[in-house]
DNA sequence: CAAACATATCAAATTTTGTTTATATATTCC
DNA sequence: GGAATATATAAACAAAATTTGATATGTTTG
């Protein structure tokens, strides 16, 4: 019966319902989410750690990053994250969105620059002879 | 999305759920409730508010007493509440309904008794002449 | 009408959650 | 190896939920 609390308990939260709709469509690591909603990084680990605990979402450690991802691996869990999911609007986590979009695009770009730097470098390094 | 979130918080509590499981099979009174988890009142109270302000069960007032009954009047929350009742196994109440059960068979009594007591005073009211 | 009863509500005490700042740990980059 | 980055955790604090005891309100019974 404390599972069940517990799992209810995680869910009774808007920042935590928000994060879940921000998974809806696949995974993101620690630092999207707290891009996506503008929140300081403790807090939002906080709430990841509510939901993990409870058994809503799992994690992968990747490098240095984190990603979280919904998990619906039981037929209950997948039938309430669901209804949930339809029963928050997307107009909700608009803004959320409009924030990640550009957080995931800056992110590219500069592991872009890093990538062409790295290779300027290299060629460099070969044309005058290691 | 506070509607939502506000609908886990109620089913956030073990107490809560215990109640909505007595109430599975219908409604009871305040005093019943009180009774089968061997509580105080405004606890029970308490508790019967936060469900009823999240709209998972109803009341209806007769007389003294004030009926509970769960509120599955829409498809998402009669989704809700019979997954969780399913998830509730017989045994978690096992104790309470056994308490209920007492406490309704003495109610009984004590109502019969006084039906009993009324009616003779009635009869003997007539036989010494009104 | 007074006593008894069923329930709600309030205020105070307590417990649980959530937030923030600071810091620790691990990983990658240069 | 040292700087930078990503994340978790701890400690202190703030806010919210729960519990309890006291009391108010309305209903029935005698």
């Amino acid at each position: 019966m404390q599972t069940l609390s517990n799992l209810f308990k995680a869910l009774s939260d808007e920042t935590r319902l928000r994060i879940l709709k921000l998974l809806e469509h696949g995974e993101l690591c620690v630092c999207d989410i707290v891009a996506a909603l503008g929140m300081i990084q403790p807090k939002v680990s906080f709430h990841l750690g509510v939901m993990k605990d409870a058994g809503l979402i799992k994690d992968r450690k990747q490098g240095r990053w984190i990603h979280y991802r919904i998990d619906d691996s039981d037929m209950f869990k997948r039938l309430i994250l669901l209804s949930v999911l339809e029963r928050i609007p997307d107009t909700v986590v608009a803004e959320n969105r409009k924030r990640l979009k550009k957080f995931l695009t800056d992110k590219n770009g500069r592991q872009e620059m890093r990538q062409k730097t790295a290779a300027a470098a290299c060629l460099c390094e070969r044309q005058t002879g290691g």
